[in-house]
DNA sequence: GCACTTGCTCTACGATGTAGACTTTACGCG
DNA sequence: CGCGTAAAGTCTACATCGTAGAGCAAGTGC
């Protein structure tokens, strides 16, 4: 009765697979527990994986693909403040993939990614190069720009806290445990901490950042020849 | 015969483990590869880590306490500017260990950390408020350039290839398997990417956002009251 | 000498990733 | 229809992992 097992499908897998880390953590996604949820064989998953790397891969693939890049917008600035507050929300809807994402590539060269965590980089630079800059500058705006996104989006999950009821409450506890006369600056911070406004900080952050790499390069983008 | 096994101490432990890290990756860093070192039982070493996951901390905590921050520096753009530099430098030592620091705390509350991987944001946070600047400032200082200077180190260690030989090209390698027609301008970039200086990268970087912040908050620094 | 703590070891268990051989299902072609 | 081949899914088995729990050994204070 029920919907009798749909044949499996790399979509499919990695569906499930997504679900179950957004839901359990990455720990949670065993390929024992991943055969349970789509009530095959956990052997039955290597048709469409390789490995459990790969199935990592996989999910991270797929999580960037919600990211939407227009790299024939002629305005690079507002595109590139777009997609950091995309990406920042995509981050808070897939906080347990984020290290998938940021710690996956340190094993693995560019060239063999997963062509999906690439296309990204590949679009910003259509973007930065059609805007006008030259592909070495662009580079380097690449460079600064995601880098700062990565970093800022680290830096926003490691003091998210998920029930915002008992928010002040859990932070409070958590700094008390520091040794007050080791972490004065720190505790004394705490109700600062608490409520943490990610959009507008990661917004200035932008802000500076871009206006400062236009400056620097001052080569002043002409819009077009 | 040869030194009779001195006894266990955590510090041991800890140096011992690292070393396998840095030598063979994280995922070497089993207990009983590390008991094996050791020439102890890998059971003796829950004496000196509740488990696992505490000597993943215990590493992130020992390679942080390598990076010296004096907070009572003056000029707080010059000390910042050495940090980012010294921890650069730390990270290209252990890249191995650039994970777990990145990737740990995002399932540990900021209260509960390791007291050695949070006392870089105090003394930060202290070196910033010694230097005129609001509390409440200081900490929008702090996430700016600590979220810059992860996304940093993220972007240099993806492309760091080992081997300065084959450095071109294993590039060139990787670049050649992505589709030429979705990714030319990446894979025109290659030689770029071949010879990336993260050092002044990472200097211009922080150059921009330092005087970007210094603007943003233009309430200008007066050194003492 | 004895009691006790501390460092360390032994054994054992459940869970994990995955290789290899197998069975079942789907499908194209006569 | 039916038959043959390929694809999808399963079963069994193994090495390796973290770690609980009981026990052994050596040092320390009385």
């Amino acid at each position: 009765m029920a919907s009798q097992k749909p044949r499996l499908s790399r979509e499919l897998v990695l569906s499930a697979a997504l679900e179950l880390v957004d839901d359990e953590g990455l720990d949670a996604l065993t390929m024992r527990r991943l055969g349970q949820v789509l009530e095959r064989d956990p052997m039955s998953l290597y048709r469409y994986a390789e490995n459990r790397a790969a199935l990592l891969d996989g999910v991270s693939e797929m999580v960037l693909n919600e990211l939407a890049i227009f790299p024939a917008d002629p305005d690079w600035k507002a595109q590139l403040r777009r997609i950091a507050h995309d990406l920042r929300l995509l981050a808070l809807r897939h906080p347990n993939v984020i290290p998938l994402l940021v710690t996956r590539p340190l094993s693995t060269p560019l060239g063999m990614r997963p062509l999906g965590t690439v296309r990204p980089l590949e679009q910003i630079l259509a973007l930065l190069i059609d805007a006008g800059f030259a592909p070495t500058d662009a580079l380097h705006v690449y460079r600064a720009y995601y880098g700062f996104l990565y970093g800022h989006i680290l830096n926003e999950l490691q003091e998210y806290i998920v029930d915002p009821e008992e928010n002040e409450a859990l932070l409070r506890l958590g700094l008390h445990r520091l040794p007050a006369k080791d972490f004065p600056r720190l505790r004394a911070l705490a109700p600062v901490l608490a409520d943490y406004d990610g959009e507008a900080e990661l917004d200035q952050g932008i802000t500076i950042l871009l206006s400062g790499l236009e400056a620097h390069l001052d080569r002043a983008v002409a819009a077009t020849p």
